[in-house]
DNA sequence: CTAAGTGCAAAAAGTTTGCATTCCG
DNA sequence: CGGAATGCAAACTTTTTGCACTTAG
């Protein structure tokens, strides 16, 4: 019941990027004759559906959810693999944990806003600054592969915390 | 201004920036009543004197060659002393390790350009990038402290060597 | 059937810390 | 002297792996 039709959690531009990414993992698993074990899908399906950024701390717990028995090193293997096949992409940021998000489309690469006060992750993109990237990079004769750019801060939300006096905190 | 750190260069630029470091550090210590000690003073210097992007493990290295007995921990704590007053700079480039480096100064930043064939490490400026973080950040009312670009790939000695071994691609 | 996949626990790998001892100020 | 600093080893953290058991194909 209650679910109102109007409501922003359905967001049909990525039900396509999640086909695509389903479809290259299928080939994928296909072409290196790779099993569908009930684990697998559960932690790609988890993967898929859920948010970006998660650890696989986070992960993990909410595959528990739906299956009780799965084990730390099968999600982290299972993450290696997508990672591998270019359906999931791994960024870590520097808080020491390893965190996960949907591949971006080759033409299509976003960067990431971090707030350090509440830990809060905004993606956003910028052609102009990749343009400048290949600028950058064609003048030492350097052919990029992958970058990072990544800004860290405090974001609108943790500032006009602290400016009402409220501590924020995530 | 462009430093290459993977080539035995040397730069007469930067004994200016070596002695506002060095100044830096000893206001810091002053103030907090920390003691010069033999090992600190050692380390200080090889840090400050070696090449950028040492890892701790390499910086222990060096310095054992001056004091046979410095350990690994105070290596550790030297360095995050560094970082803390603002001598040194902490860098994660993904490998695992933390490197550091002389610590920029406010108005002078540097990103990497950082070679996945033989880890070589170059730095570079492109202050168009950073107005275009700017930009960004203006745009989702982000205040930016610090920012980390890196681009990674093929830096030019790899790819022609690659070129001259494996006779293919252009 | 048989090789890939799983779960567990242990190994790695890097970073941090507790503590007895040393030594700067 | 007294507290800061050191060196060692142990504790931590997160990632990775060895292995015996299970299971997809």
């Amino acid at each position: 019941m209650v679910r109102t039709m109007s409501e922003p959690s359905h967001r049909p531009v990525d039900d396509a990027l999640r086909s695509r990414l389903r479809e290259r993992l299928e080939l994928y698993m296909a072409r290196k004759k790779l099993r569908s074990t009930a684990q697998r899908r559960v932690i790609v399906e988890t993967f898929l559906e859920g948010r970006a950024h998660v650890t696989i701390e986070d992960l993990l717990e909410i595959v528990r959810t739906r299956d009780k028995g799965i084990g730390y090193a099968t999600v982290y293997r299972t993450l290696k693999l997508l990672a591998e096949c270019g359906v999931a992409s791994e960024r870590k940021f520097g808080d020491g944990l390893s965190r996960y998000e949907l591949a971006d489309d080759d033409d299509d690469h976003h960067d990431h806003l971090i707030c350090t006060s509440c830990g809060g992750i905004t993606e956003f993109e910028e052609p102009r600054i990749e343009k400048l990237q290949e600028v950058v990079a064609a003048r030492h004769n350097f052919q990029v592969t992958t970058h990072k750019l990544e800004l860290y801060g405090i974001c609108q939300a943790c500032s006009s915390a602290s400016k009402k006096g409220a501590g924020q905190r995530n």
